[in-house]
RNA sequence: GUGGGCGUAGCUCAGUUGGAUAGAGCAUCGGGUUGUGGUCCCGAGGGUCGGGGGUUCGAAUCCCCUCGCUCACCCCA
């Protein structure tokens, strides 16, 4: 019986465990050089942990089944929900600043297409306790780090920032009304996606007034914090969130990554959580969805019946990242191979090479030997596929000399050595 | 949820207007006379042509249904 996979979950060959391990490896690097400590909780959490927030159509995207004792359980979607969790329960005993990293495995019941599947895996960074633009300044710099880290460069990736603060003020400078406010930020966010003309389509669809959609069309034209019009800047609220935007920014020069960052108003984000700056990465030839996504959001955890607390932070999943890498050719070497091959001259030599083997592991080499037992020529080749760094070939007079022929696969040098020297 | 594309070996694909035991390359395994790898040569295994039904003397090929994959839209924490 043939079994079919669960639809948009993956299989880890070695070659693919390679890269998800090399990936992690440097997110881990980097999220630990920047002084974030590695969390993680369950990946089935109750199903209302999701919906009681968003209210139950979230449900819908959702990987969530029923239990034997038909309790509803939710398969992770994200990691944001179980850490604000783990904070309530423990906020007392926790010293701030938090600085808490993950590396999640999370579930979503979506249709299937490139870069999205139902299964991934998502490096999630927080910073909860830290109020101002700092905070949110260092979690930017980690998400730039680890591109660095993975090989990438402001010519291929860029963050694109925004501020929730300056959306909520120039919604209310136009005078949109609060029904309106969706369709407005779905406008801003397909700036980038759609064409100029199916823009102005969609502007003209979204019933708003004359004015108002002027006002549109010109905030749709900044590219620049310099752009932003006097017309705007002349209200209070849009001053002061510009002037933190500049704030932002002006951290971001100092942390000396102001050539990776620019300011973009048309990054929204869907999540109603974000109170503050929003920010996505993204590849600069704008081709596929954002790499990275975060912001700050001051309520979630007081909302979520902990202490309110200050927080940002940022996630971003393994897929699009896999995609971004394999295109520009970054992806992984290989898993590093074994070091030394046993190999054997004579048939009956499996006690000598075993000793060998034992002698090599012990020392905590990576070592192998044929299983299969072929010929001294099958064994090389053996080694060679196995990427071996050494063969040590065993021959009848290791039993007498405790003896053995080193050979260096890349230069094809051989010398004897005593069994003490191997792995030494 | 809506719409497009595609299903032939593990992978990438050929397969002529429907015609005989369905092919190639790569990969895998074995061999090239019992002591040295990455090259080369020879050979083998592996496919109910996604599944079911229909048309036909005959279907990988034509028709219908179905399943799966994929891409875009919707949504996107």
């Amino acid at each position: 019986m043939k079994v079919q996979p669960v639809r948009g979950m993956r299989d880890f060959y070695p070659e693919d465990m390679a890269f998800r391990n090399w990936l992690f490896e440097r997110w881990r690097r980097a999220s630990r050089r920047a002084g974030f400590v590695e969390v993680d909780g369950p990946e089935l959490e109750p199903l209302e942990l999701y919906t009681e927030k968003s209210g139950p159509e979230i449900a819908e995207q959702l990987y969530w089944l029923e239990d034997k004792s038909r309790r509803r359980l939710a398969l992770r979607p994200e990691f944001t929900p179980t850490l604000a969790r783990m904070i309530a329960a423990r906020q007392a005993a926790l010293p701030e600043p938090i600085r808490w990293f993950n590396i999640s495995r999370c579930f979503r019941y979506e249709r299937t297409q490139k870069g999205r599947l139902r299964e991934f895996f998502q490096w999630n960074v927080d910073l909860v306790g830290i109020a101002g633009e700092i905070a949110d300044a260092e979690c930017i710099s980690l998400a730039v780090d680890a591109m660095k880290e993975v090989g990438l460069g402001p010519e291929d990736v860029q963050v694109r920032i925004n501020d929730r603060r300056l959306l909520a003020a120039l919604v209310r400078h136009l005078g949109i009304a609060e029904d309106r406010v969706p369709q407005v930020f779905g406008i801003l966010d397909k700036r980038d996606k759609v064409p100029a003309e199916a823009l102005a389509g969609l502007l003209a669809e979204a019933g708003l007034e004359a004015q108002q959609r002027q006002g549109l069309e010109r905030i749709l034209a900044w590219q620049h914090l310099e752009d932003i019009d006097a017309r705007e800047l002349a209200t209070p609220e849009v001053h002061a969130a510009v002037e933190a935007i500049h704030r932002l920014f002006a951290l971001l020069a100092d942390y000396g990554i102001a050539e990776w960052c620019r300011f973009d108003i048309g990054i929204v984000r869907g999540l109603a959580y974000y109170t503050g700056p929003v920010w996505e990465v993204h590849d600069c030839k704008g081709e596929l969805r954002a790499i990275f996504g975060g912001g700050r959001y001051d309520r979630l955890l007081g909302d979520t019946g902990g202490k309110a607390m200050p927080a940002c932070g940022f996630g971003g999943s393994d897929v699009i990242l896999g995609i971004l890498l394999g295109e520009r050719g970054l992806r992984a070497e290989p898993e590093t191979s074994t070091e030394y091959f046993v190999a054997s001259a004579s048939e009956a030599s499996l006690p000598q090479v075993l000793q060998v083997v034992r002698h090599l592991r012990a020392r905590n080499r990576s070592t192998q030997f044929d299983l299969k037992s072929g010929n001294l020529k099958r064994q090389m080749k053996k080694a060679a596929d196995a990427g071996a760094r050494f063969v040590v070939i065993v021959t009848e007079e290791f039993a007498r000399s405790r003896r053995v022929t080193l050979r260096d696969m890349s230069s094809g040098d051989q010398r004897d050595v005593g069994l003490e020297e191997l792995g030494a």
